[in-house]
DNA sequence: CCGTTACTAGTTGCGCACAACTTAATTGCG
DNA sequence: CGCAATTAAGTTGTGCGCAACTAGTAACGG
């Protein structure tokens, strides 16, 4: 699709420095949280759906048990979250908020326009590359 | 410049998201090589610019010594690369390829393409996702 | 009903990222 | 020159990501 010497490639780092940098730019607001971002996204989560399973979680996020399992128990540790079993299907487990994790949602509330005001994109341009991202994303896990 | 409760946090977790999925789609092609992700961009650069100090290799990879050492450790320990310390500034440590890290660059040629052709984009949607990305790297790491 | 298969979480191990710190060398300023 | 400030690389500690594996539960087919 593409000569192959150096556009992808410049692509792909671009993605891995780009993503490294955002993050980055939501460490000070998160540090004040007591958050990681990934954390923050599983936060984010909670706050729109309610309890959820870890499967689930993982789907939302494209993370599987071996970086949620750890991610949720310093969750619990902190107060934020409670796990428990399925009742229906004790296999799973059921993800859901303490009144801390509800509470934190408030002091969450100011983040998403600390970061946006940060990142000097137009209202198109976020949404090009939300578009390209959508596609980029899309390709590559039904290329799996 | 945007509402800031849902677009700009989509676009952070797209970019989270799709860095992962693309580093997911190097990882086959990568370890028939024996190279993960990050230590095939510090070789794709020595075999770009050959000597480099440490320093420099950060800057260009937007990496500090906290990663770099152990990576070039490891690099070092599987024959790819030599590190020695600079004559004029005795602080400086250059790193710089061994044969087998010179041979490994035939090997690694084909990569590029496997990759391209994995991800569906058209050429100007390539330089477009570029340009975006450029502009929120240089837009992120100015507001520091 | 029973055994095989599939599925859900969790654990282990390794390699990043990144903050905070240490060590050693250089620079700059009086 | 002499010493404080700066710089380069490395170390330590924590938290992801992800592969590989384990334990426990559910579903299914005969």
């Amino acid at each position: 699709m593409v000569e192959p010497t150096g556009l992808e490639q410049m692509v792909c780092f671009q993605l891995y420095a780009a993503s490294r940098a955002m993050t980055g730019l939501y460490r000070p607001a998160l540090d004040a949280l007591g958050l990681t971002y990934p954390q923050y996204l599983a936060m984010r989560v909670l706050w729109q759906r309610g309890d959820i399973t870890v499967r689930d979680l993982g789907t939302i996020l494209d993370l599987d048990s071996g970086t949620l399992s750890p991610l949720l128990k310093r969750l619990e540790t902190q107060g934020l979250v409670r796990r428990e079993r399925g009742t229906t299907d004790e296999r799973t487990v059921i993800v859901g908020l303490t009144d801390r994790g509800t509470a934190l949602r408030d002091q969450a509330a100011h983040v998403p326009e600390r970061i946006a005001c940060a990142v000097d994109l137009t209202d198109d341009e976020f949404a090009q590359l939300h578009h390209l991202l959508g596609k980029v994303r899309a390709s590559v896990t039904t290329t799996i």
